[in-house]
RNA sequence: GGACAAUUAGCUCAGUUGGUUAGAGCGUUCGCCUCACACGCGAGAGGUCAAAGGUUCGAGUCCUUUAUUGUCCA
């Protein structure tokens, strides 16, 4: 960028592409714009605003889901640093275990190797290669969208001190009690082989039959129990039958045994509440290897669990399937439970299966030694302060699902069977027992031997994420105290998904509250799903997600953000389509015209910059004398303002694009622009002229500014050639204009007057098709001395934007060639001799005249309604008086001309 | 099965504590290349606010039930 004295007005034509270019990121961020310091905080006093990135997996890149997240958190972040605040944003990547593994697995694997070949070491080097040269893609195209983060502080969940307070975070909670190691059920992938959280598990419908088989019961030769099943495999490794304690059909049968087919087993018949009474045929076998609540059901009876699956998905029994894939073991021992007898039926049955995100295969519930984080004791307070308040959530609703989520809460299993992590600081000695320690040595110190060998796992992702608020903050133990901390925690507003509330949101909170006994963060903003227009997730199977760089290319990066949240309202779904891009596109090249047009103004009446710049630096439209014109325009400005605080204070971004392009296209544009126009071309003074050139440069720069946290570059772009700035100044350094009562409270009848008798008159001409050309003469006949005047003083404005001749009556008589309307109490009439046949008059005067006059009896009925006038506010019955008598004044008038008319 | 959300114009959505004859964008129809802008300007058509009941002087807005759709949980 370099600074353009000369140019004193825009470009012709508005190219996004130069403009982002020249504002691109990397221009802000050579020169520190968007750095936040702690000093600014505790020794200049200010406030701070932090927002925390949620980290994106390092092996991602952009999706339309990113830019609506990025682009809240960029506008949180710009209005808050333009509010005064100390605004930071804190960017970072998470190392995604299994993710990344895979990614690199994939890799090798095309060179023939594995990662057992090359051993631990050796392949994290290969991670970390990888990441080197791919990691970056994904925060480079985040600065494509202008995002100002500040990027010095940029954290990866596998750096030093990031890595460091994850293990002390894990030796903590072990000291505490709250990490153990135990053998429970979890979601196992059989092809990447390794634990799964449940949130990489995608739940899917799915059809499979439902196979009846009977058991014969040992005491009772002949009669049989029959068990309905979808994992007929895992018959094999049943070890009860289970019924319904109120279930009277298995009543005598419980405390029986039954002999499992195939395995010869013999199995006893429990009663347990746990069993669904409708579901099947009331009888529920048991194998608490491969099914979470039959391994509960298994502990509650004490009963052994028999694993018959393996960890790569194959049979590992003992009667005949060993080695076999648990899905052709399925088809088999349907064939011989068939030919044993022992089949009684098949259904189709429709279930939901849980499947592995990274393979996309069917997730084995596994019964297998993990580490383990307790739940509950951090559950509480974490709760705690969200009923309270002391965090809240946009929209409210998410409560339900938190409390719901806090109240059954489980524990929580950290470790992965993955390389690619931080691996768990636990040593085990030669007797297998275990010690946690920070490092080696310590662990030799504490185990009095040097024959320790350290588990194997690494801990899940998460277990870095929850750390997230503050390791981003340089935290890295419970002792951690530094100037960031101090400034920055807790943090302002997160924005994030729904889909990740217990995953990471409200771990956050439980570690925000245990490691430092503060909350992370105050408000936590939910971002909406977005789906393509037919309402399917986007996904890149489907082919149905666009490119964001490609549509940032296409339309512009201003147009994209501004599109994405002009078309998300606040927890609700987006139906995105790539065209819907054009509104924001078609706004952005509206500005820039509007803009064109004030300083072409500007040439007009000021020699140059310097003369500009001297008298608007000395303008201010607190002292201005302003025509009704200048005045709407101020109140409009400010109560824009007005809302569009309130809107950011309550969350409503949508309600802020909305304010924003309904005030510039609608008021701005639409009315004041032309109003000036009309003015310049008058006869006005110099001096004049200049006033209103300036306002229309104070409520365009104002209106910039207001613009900027969604269109970052173009606002920065023409609040350049408002003054000769700088490169080095940024709007987004700027302050944020805000509301001011004196200017809401103006009085600004005199011009809705005006836009009213314009619209009336623009709708007549339009009705009666007078040619675009011509002139109609409109006569106007006032209902008061105060609009009589309006009118008087405002002639050469209705005159242009009505397009007609416009004269003032002051008395006289009613007259005949003409379509006449009432204007809040004023007649106007235009004047048509000779254009329209005076039927259509007829025909239009009469439906209005029907609509008025049923509006009149509407409102008649209401107020002789006892009921209402007697329980109604005051102030809604006046009204309602007021409306009474507009509209009978009206009637009368359009009855009025309706005779002259006939006669 | 449970919880939560949604249902307003052809499409996508606004409509903040109940109080004008319910709004916008896109699409559509008509007229305009008006010297900032056709990525534009002006004018119009288009809705028994999912259904039924209730509370109230008054309901798109509050309550109940139902239907449909979606999300999460089991």
């Amino acid at each position: 960028m370099t600074d353009q004295p000369e140019a004193f007005n825009l470009e012709k034509n508005y190219n996004h592409q130069d403009v982002e270019d020249r504002w691109r990121s990397a221009h802000w961020e050579a020169l520190g714009s968007f750095n936040a310091e702690s000093t600014e905080v505790l020794d200049n006093g200010k406030v701070p605003y932090t927002v925390l990135m949620p980290p994106p997996n390092v092996t991602g890149s952009l999706t339309l889901g990113h830019v609506l997240n990025h682009t809240l958190q960029d506008i949180f972040i710009r209005y808050n640093r333009m509010t005064g605040h100390v605004a930071l944003w804190l960017p970072g990547t998470d190392h995604a275990g299994i993710a990344t593994q895979t990614v690199v697995e994939r890799k090798l694997k095309q060179e023939g190797i594995t990662r057992h070949d090359l051993g631990r070491k050796e392949f994290l080097g290969h991670v970390w290669q990888w990441r080197e040269e791919y990691g970056g893609l994904i925060l480079k195209q985040l600065r494509r969208l202008g995002i100002s983060c500040d990027w010095r502080r940029n954290l990866f969940t596998m750096d030093e001190k990031a890595s460091q307070a994850v293990i002390n975070a894990f030796i903590t909670l072990y000291r505490d009690g709250l990490i153990y190691r135990g053998t429970r059920i979890i979601n196992w992938c059989p092809v990447s082989q390794t634990a799964l959280s449940d949130e990489e598990v995608i739940m899917k419908s799915r059809r499979d039959n439902l196979v009846y088989v009977q058991y014969a019961l040992v005491n009772h030769p002949g009669r049989y129990i029959t068990i309905a099943t979808v994992r007929p495999e895992t018959i094999l490794g049943d070890v009860a039958i289970a019924v319904n304690p109120k279930d009277p059909r298995y009543l005598d049968l419980v405390g029986e045994l039954a002999i499992v087919p195939i395995a010869g087993r013999h199995i006893p018949v429990i009663a347990d509440d746990y069993v669904d009474i409708e579901f099947g045929t009331g009888a529920l076998k048991i194998t608490p290897a491969h099914d979470v609540n039959d391994y509960e059901v298994a502990c509650r009876h004490n009963l052994q669990a028999i694993s018959v699956v393996g960890k790569d998905g194959r049979m590992t029994d003992k009667f005949g399937y060993g080695g076999m894939d648990r899905f052709d073991a399925r088809k088999k021992i349907l064939k011989d439970l068939e030919e044993l007898g022992s089949l009684v039926r098949v259904e189709e049955y429709e279930h939901n299966v849980g499947y592995s995100e990274r393979a996309d295969v069917v997730v084995e519930p596994y019964l297998s030694e993990q580490w383990f984080v307790k739940m509950s004791p951090l559950a509480e307070r974490a709760l705690q302060v969200v009923n309270e308040g002391d965090i809240r959530f946009h929209p409210p609703h998410w409560i339900n699902t938190y409390r719901h989520w806090m109240g059954n809460i489980r524990d929580w299993c950290i470790s992965r069977q993955l390389w690619w992590g931080h691996r768990i600081p636990a040593w085990y000695d030669t007797e297998g027992k275990v010690w946690v320690a920070a490092t080696y040595e310590e662990a030799c110190h504490l185990a009095g031997t040097d024959k320790l060998i350290q588990d194997d796992d690494v801990l899940d992702t998460w277990f870095s994420s929850w750390l997230w608020p503050l390791t981003t903050l340089g935290w890295t133990d419970k002792h951690s105290d530094n100037d960031d901390l101090r400034s920055f925690y807790p943090t302002d507003t997160l924005v994030t998904g729904p889909d990740i509330i217990f995953f990471w949101v409200a771990r956050m909170i439980m570690a925000g509250l245990y490691f430092k006994g503060e909350v992370p963060f105050r408000n936590v903003y939910f971002t909406s799903i977005i789906r393509d227009m037919k309402g399917q997730k986007l996904s890149k199977s489907l082919g149905n997600s666009p490119d964001p760089i490609k549509v940032m290319d296409t339309y512009g990066t201003d147009a994209l953000r501004f599109t994405i949240i002009y078309i998300a309202p606040l927890g609700q779904d987006v139906l995105f389509g790539e065209e819907k891009c054009e509104l924001g596109r078609n706004f952005a090249t509206k500005i820039w015209n509007a803009s064109r047009l004030v300083f072409m103004q500007r040439e007009k009446y000021f020699n140059d910059h310097e003369e500009f710049s001297d008298v608007y630096l000395k303008f201010d439209p607190l002292s201005g004398d302003f025509d009704v014109t200048g005045e709407w325009l101020l109140a409009g400005f400010h109560g824009m303002l007005d809302r569009y605080h309130t809107a950011f204070s309550q969350f409503r971004v949508n309600d802020i694009v909305r304010l924003l392009y309904d005030f510039f296209r609608g008021d701005y544009c639409d009315w004041y622009l032309e109003a000036l126009k009309v003015q310049l071309a008058g006869n006005v003074t110099r001096q004049q002229a200049q006033q209103s050139i300036c306002l229309a440069v104070h409520v365009l720069e104002g209106f910039l500014k207001a613009l900027h946290p969604v269109m970052p570059f173009i606002t920065d772009e023409i609040w350049h050639q408002i003054l000769q700035r700088s490169s080095v100044e940024s709007i987004a350094l700027s302050p944020m204009p805000l509301s001011n009562r004196h200017f809401s409270g103006l009085n600004v009848r005199g011009f809705t007057l005006i836009q009213k008798l314009v619209a009336e008159v623009r709708s007549l001409r339009s009705l009666f098709g007078v040619p675009h050309n011509s002139e109609a003469e409109v006569l106007l006949w006032p209902c008061s001395e105060s609009d009589h005047l309006v009118f008087e003083n405002n002639l050469p404005l209705i005159a242009a934007l009505g397009q007609c001749i416009p004269k003032v009556m002051t008395g006289g008589e009613r007259p005949r060639r003409a379509a006449g309307s009432v204007v809040e109490g004023n007649e106007l009439f235009v004047l048509l001799e000779g254009l329209i046949s005076f039927d259509k008059e007829k025909v239009r005067l009469q439906k209005e005249i029907g609509n008025i006059s049923s509006y009149v009896q509407s409102l008649r009925k209401k107020l002789s309604n006892s009921g209402f006038v007697d329980n109604a506010p005051v102030e809604v019955i006046e009204k309602e008086r007021e409306k009474l008598n507009d509209a009978e004044d009206n009637l009368a008038k359009l009855n009025s001309n309706f005779t002259v008319l006939n006669e």
